[in-house]
RNA sequence: GCCCGAGUGGCGGAAUUGGUAUACGCGUUCGACUUAAAAUCGAAUGGAGCAAUCCAUAUGGGUUCAAGUCCCAUCUCGGGCACCA
């Protein structure tokens, strides 16, 4: 008699598997389809974790599950390679990141396949391949035909020690996601794609999306929408004659990469937040516009508030506040973000100058102050310090005037010295009484009819930054000319090849070390003159930013249904059957990553390339295993478990998935426990025992028909809710049932089939012996019920009997009453007539109020 | 501060539609097998009590024949956002 050997077992299938080719999507598009997919791996040195083994374990789950379905699934796997760590690795040692790549995605292919997953392995990608980068940067070309790849100047998070800059969503409370360094604000001419075109189709359809709230309420807040409105306001006495004439001559030097903030109105809104850009209108129109949520409260604006990055400040100032005000504004510049949040004391400076507030034709003070950000809005406030904390603070500070408009309700219980909620207008002239969710819309309309506002949604997010200055990424496929014009690279001319240099180390001038590389550098290209619109030859020079690794991983999941395609990045036909991605796992990335793609799939649906606008129809986000201390695994505090080392120490990949399948809820937190994965080892072994010794099945009778339905049913519909480990618990209760009443051969194969998903390998063992396939079992809706069943019997809501009656007499309410009240135990609690009786069939209850 | 989510045995957790609270696993205890140990198999295991029974799902109220589940308030923990006008 064996024992139960993962190694042999395990290696045997693994083997089989590889050789059939066994996982490989089919191409009868006839059948029902379903693609699953994880969020694909970094390929780093240290290989498998056991949070991969968690994210990858479900997905294979599933994978089997709808294949023993007869779906025709299609799961693939691919390397996200880009990224820091390789290239900090080769700047540290002078290995191509090309080669580290390489050897690791080597690891990572064969550790992943010691798990048994069912993986369509002629699919494999991997986005630092000249085959799939070539595709991303045609994806970059399509953005910027329409406008949605654009550069511009601006203030960006500067990372000092990986020495580039950072998207918003790679800064994580002030510091660089990667090295954990205070990013530090520079300005730059960078590279963005318009993701703020798409703010109000990516907040709308968020809703509707299968995935969890948590993530769904994420996205939103990222997105950030407000309804207020500009109003402007007319600087009293106008600005002088020459400030005009240089601020005029200062912007025609910028490029307005989006439309002035003032005509931003339409289906999508276009990004207000250029830094350049916002404040030019005013400046050419002797105004300052400013953003408010409550125009409602414009009678009590006592003071405007500009941010010290705003254009207009250095020509409000006069010879006596010059010093000052500029003094405030390089040091808040200079400050990081950090210290500018950590300090809530209010500062600020008065520049010197004075705005009509257009409600009451009064003059207020214009103030400079960092509490007003730059990038948000137009940059200017108007504050109201009667009904907004903020500028409550503000004002008391400076003594600057606070003016109630609104009148807070008798019976309101906010007590803050600045009411901000609803009202009565007061001391707003004809608004007076209005209701002040009314008087937003007045005052909006009353502006509007003078030329001075408008009403005008905001947004939170911003353009999405997508240079960096760093080797190891997609080079961005364009080129300029001396003048600075910039010429896309021709389809049929990709991919733009990453040149190989000797050094790494990108240069302190912010230009990567692509900018070593001077025959890749410069090149001959023929163009259109943008003067003269010849076509001419002229030596081009190449943008050396590459891409945000994000932008890669934006596509991929497209890219995976027809991987080897050269025409196109996806195939038309081969996406119209797989796509959307049935089912996507992951447990990162809730606003990055998962907001791009959602981007992406918009915009190339807009463009007829793809069809559909979201590309995830369910979300599972998985959680992480922390250690068995319940604090997070790192290598620096040494509670790192290994899954390679689990499956080496003898209790195999089967152990191992099954394992985490099991530890809990895959959206909740786990912390490993080193003794409870014993257990499901002893499960694993008793279900071999079952097949393997004692010569097979025990019985032949038709024995344990409802507890085997019974499993089935439960396990079936745990894996549709995704409720994995009350299935394997549903598993182990049909085991232990099966040791005390014996197996037939039915139990037998029944079992090896429902655990197939989860122990694939022993599952594949004991099917090979009984001589069996792997389809899913069905369960007969007539075989659920014993013959007999138990009714409890409560007296006022406590349990005082249990009858056991025929299942066929349960509708016999009469009787079950009656059998009831002549129990003993029920007697001593119903000494008269009962006042009621509840029977409920469904819950097989009885409850009687005595 | 604002917005989510969660509090159930010694531990991880189960209870899907308001209907037997604590499934399954770990741990612990006892027994069988063994010269012995490991492995395996079997039994017990929320608390109090000899027992009948009583008390237990963070806390306090409420709705209901019946509440872990619904409602109100409070506390604690976790996550997200955070001077966003």
């Amino acid at each position: 008699m064996d024992r139960y050997d993962p190694k042999t077992i395990e290696e045997k299938w693994q083997k089989i598997w590889e050789e059939s080719e066994a996982f490989k999507a089919s191409d009868d598009e006839t059948k029902p389809k379903m693609y699953l997919a994880e969020m694909f791996p970094y390929p780093s040195g240290a290989g498998l974790h056991v949070g991969h083994v968690r994210n990858f374990t479900i997905v294979d789950v599933l994978t089997r599950f709808y294949t023993q379905q007869e779906m025709n699934v299609l799961r693939p796997f691919g390397y996200d390679t880009f990224g820091l760590p390789a290239e900090n690795y080769a700047i540290k040692t002078g290995t191509a990141p090309q080669d580290v790549t390489k050897t690791n995605i080597a690891n990572f292919r064969r550790q992943a396949k010691r798990l048994g997953l069912a993986i369509d392995w002629s699919r494999e990608i991997n986005t630092s391949d000249p085959e799939y980068y070539r595709w991303t940067q045609w994806c970059f070309l399509q953005l910027y035909k329409k406008g949605l790849a654009y550069r511009k100047e601006s203030y960006q998070w500067w990372c000092p020690v990986d020495q580039t800059v950072l998207a918003n969503e790679q800064v994580e409370s002030g510091k660089c996601w990667r090295c954990g360094t205070e990013v530090e604000k520079k300005k730059m001419k960078q590279w963005f794609f318009k993701i703020t075109d798409y703010a109000d189709e990516l907040l709308n359809d968020v809703d509707a999306l299968d995935w969890p709230e948590k993530i769904k309420t994420m996205q939103k807040n990222w997105i950030g929408r407000s309804e207020g409105a500009v109003v402007e306001f007319e600087i009293a006495g106008g600005l002088s004659e020459p400030s005009m004439s240089e601020l005029r001559r200062d912007l025609s030097g910028a490029a307005p990469a989006t439309t002035a903030p003032w005509d931003a109105e339409g289906r999508r809104p276009t990004g207000g937040r250029d830094r350049v850009s916002a404040g030019q209108a005013d400046a050419i129109s002797n105004t300052i516009t400013v953003f408010t949520t409550r125009p409602d409260t414009l009678f009590g604006a006592t003071f405007l508030v500009l941010a010290p990055e705003h254009p207009l400040v250095k020509k409000l100032v006069n010879d006596k506040t010059r010093e000052e005000v500029e003094k405030y504004c390089a040091d808040a510049m200079k400050k990081s973000e950090i210290e500018r949040q950590e300090n809530k004391e209010k500062t600020g400076v008065y520049t010197g100058s004075n705005a009509i507030n257009p409600a009451t034709g009064e003059e207020i003070p214009i103030w400079v102050s960092d509490y007003v950000l730059m990038g948000y809005g137009e940059g200017a406030i108007m504050a109201v310090p009667a009904h907004d904390e903020r500028d409550y603070e503000f004002a008391k500070k400076f003594d600057l005037p606070i003016k109630t408009v609104i009148e807070k309700p008798e019976d309101s219980t906010d007590d803050e010295k600045c009411y901000h909620g609803e009202g009565e207008l007061v001391n707003s002239g004809r608004f007076d009484g209005v209701r002040s969710e009314d008087a937003r819309e007045q005052i909006v309309a009353w502006l509007e009819q003078q030329g001075q506002g408008k009403a005008k949604v905001t947004y939170r997010m911003r353009d999405w930054l997508i240079s960096r200055q760093r080797y190891w990424g997609c080079p961005i496929p364009i080129a300029y000319d001396e003048d600075g014009n910039e010429y896309p690279i021709p389809e049929d001319q990709l991919p733009v090849i990453i040149p190989e240099v000797e050094d790494y180390q990108p240069d302190n001038t912010g230009r990567s070390a692509l900018a070593k590389a001077k025959d890749w550098l410069t090149f001959e290209m023929e163009v259109e003159d943008p003067k003269t619109g010849k076509k001419v030859k002229k030596t081009l020079t190449r943008e050396t930013d590459t891409l945000d690794g994000y932008a890669c991983s934006s596509w991929y999941l497209w890219r995976y249904v027809s991987p080897h395609d050269k025409e196109h990045a996806w195939n038309p036909d081969a996406i119209k059957y797989w796509a959307p991605t049935d089912v996507y796992v992951g447990g990162d990335h809730a606003v990055a990553h998962l907001l791009y793609i959602r981007f992406w799939a918009k915009f190339f649906a807009d463009q007829k390339l793809l069809p559909f606008r979201e590309p995830v129809k369910t979300l599972l986000y998985n959680g992480y295993i922390n250690a068995p201390d319940g604090k997070k695994m790192s290598k620096s505090k040494g509670n790192v478990i290994d899954p390679l080392d689990v499956i080496d120490s003898g209790y195999g990949a089967d152990t191992l998935r099954t394992y985490e399948m099991f530890i809990g809820p895959y959206d909740q937190d786990a912390a490993w426990d080193t003794k409870a994965i014993g257990g499901v080892y002893r499960f694993l072994n008793r279900c071999w025992s079952l097949v393997f010794d004692n010569g097979g099945a025990t019985r032949q009778d038709p024995a344990n028909a409802v507890i085997r339905n019974q499993t089935i049913k439960k396990v079936t519909e745990d894996l549709h809710r995704r409720s994995f480990n009350t299935a394997v618990a549903a598993l182990m209760e049909y085991v232990n049932e099966l040791y005390k009443q014996g197996a037939t051969n039915e139990d037998l194969t029944t079992l090896a089939k429902l655990l197939k998903p989860f122990a694939p390998h022993l599952a594949s063992e004991m099917l090979e012996k009984l001589e069996e396939n792997d389809v899913w079992p069905t369960w007969d809706e007539k075989a659920l019920k014993a013959e007999t069943a138990l009714v409890v019997v409560q007296v006022n809501g406590k349990l005082r009997a249990k009858l056991e009656v025929p299942t066929d007499g349960l509708k016999d309410q009469e009787k079950i009453e009656k059998l009831a009240l002549e129990d003993e135990n029920v007697k001593k609690f119903v000494k008269q007539k009962p006042k009621k009786i509840i029977y409920v069939e469904r819950a097989k209850i009885l409850n009687i109020v005595a």
